[in-house]
DNA sequence: CCTACCGATCGGTAGG
DNA sequence: CCTACCGATCGGTAGG
């Protein structure tokens, strides 16, 4: 039975800004409770483990961009590739925008859970970057994309959206509009045929 | 004075296995000294501290870097910012694939240091990233690149190309030509006018 | 959610 | 590079 309560949403969230900025290893459980003005020891009254915590982050990150995406794929189910992998890249940088420090966890500290969890979030990652590639491999062979590796393509497009999460913050030059517009932008770009 | 030796080289060299694969809080001491079959306490003949074979790995890697870029600046002195970038690019990929355990470390680890060592740090990869953003920048005053956020195109290109020292892996699908010659192609066509 | 406590492990030192 | 050891801190449990 996973608890949902309000402390426990508290828990995540000054968990994610803990593991955000010094990450899960070098986060210990005491560190969370003094956020929280409670006792190292008390907060296993709300969680099993400390991984249990990293877990729910993740997890629920996971969910988010998952959810996101899939979204994305049905809003352009009629459209062209170019049109879908807009809508992909403008999810992918609303979710990390609404919440960059879940989102940095998500995407850097997944690697400290043990297995099988690890191994699972892994998969997902790999179908979720999938969605990305399998567009632009649709693009690509109607000739709305050059020729191209679409797996590198893939890679280039989210390592560079996944990179958001650490520099991004709320209340800076940058809105998520902007970022969204131009990372957008940037990605097509990026596959679009040279008519020079 | 600094301890250049075999030895030396050789720690930092399994510690850049276990930074990058488990990252530095969760790298004991021990771990370094077993991968080098020797007692936890005997590393301290060799480093003053943990931080320290951080700091070597993460200094040795930024060296790296701007000595690569410099060089991609000075060897495109008459050319132009597009000539100037795609140098920039190809120089940044063939450090990270000539070493990628060490180029990761020095992307993620380095908030691990302490001050002022992180603060320095920081202000290096600015300082290098400035490289990426005013090439990026005369391109587009001389109408090369079409008109975008020169900061967020920079932070754009090279998100993604520290994002291949997480994924790539020697001896895999791709090689490191291959990378760099894909990674220029997108980066210079992420920045091109659209004439469609 | 607290106090009191546990064994394990941490980075590091002393002295050879 | 080793043995022996240090205080501090770790994640977690017992019992309220």
């Amino acid at each position: 039975m996973i608890e949902t309560g309000a402390r426990r949403r508290e828990i995540d969230e000054v968990a994610s800004e803990l593991f955000h900025a010094n990450g899960y290893a070098a986060t210990s459980v005491r560190d969370i409770a003094r956020a929280l003005d409670i006792q190292g020891a008390s907060l296993y009254a709300h969680v099993a483990s400390k991984e249990d915590v990293l877990w729910s982050i993740v997890d629920w990150a996971a969910a988010e961009f998952e959810q996101a995406a899939d979204r994305a794929i049905a809003d352009t189910s009629t459209a062209d590739a170019v049109e879908r992998l807009a809508a992909l890249v403008e999810a992918h940088v609303e979710v990390v925008t609404a919440d960059p420090e879940r989102s940095s966890v998500f995407v850097t500290e997944w690697r400290h859970l043990s297995e099988p969890r690890r191994a699972a979030v892994g998969d997902r990652r790999d179908a979720y970057e999938a969605r990305f590639r399998t567009t632009i491999e649709d693009g690509v062979a109607v000739g709305a994309f050059r020729a191209t590796d679409p797996a590198i393509a893939a890679t280039f497009i989210l390592t560079a959206l996944n990179g958001i999460a650490t520099w991004f913050r709320a209340g800076g030059r940058l809105t998520p509009d902007r970022i969204a517009d131009h990372y957008v932008e940037l990605a097509l770009r990026s596959l679009s045929e040279d008519h020079r």
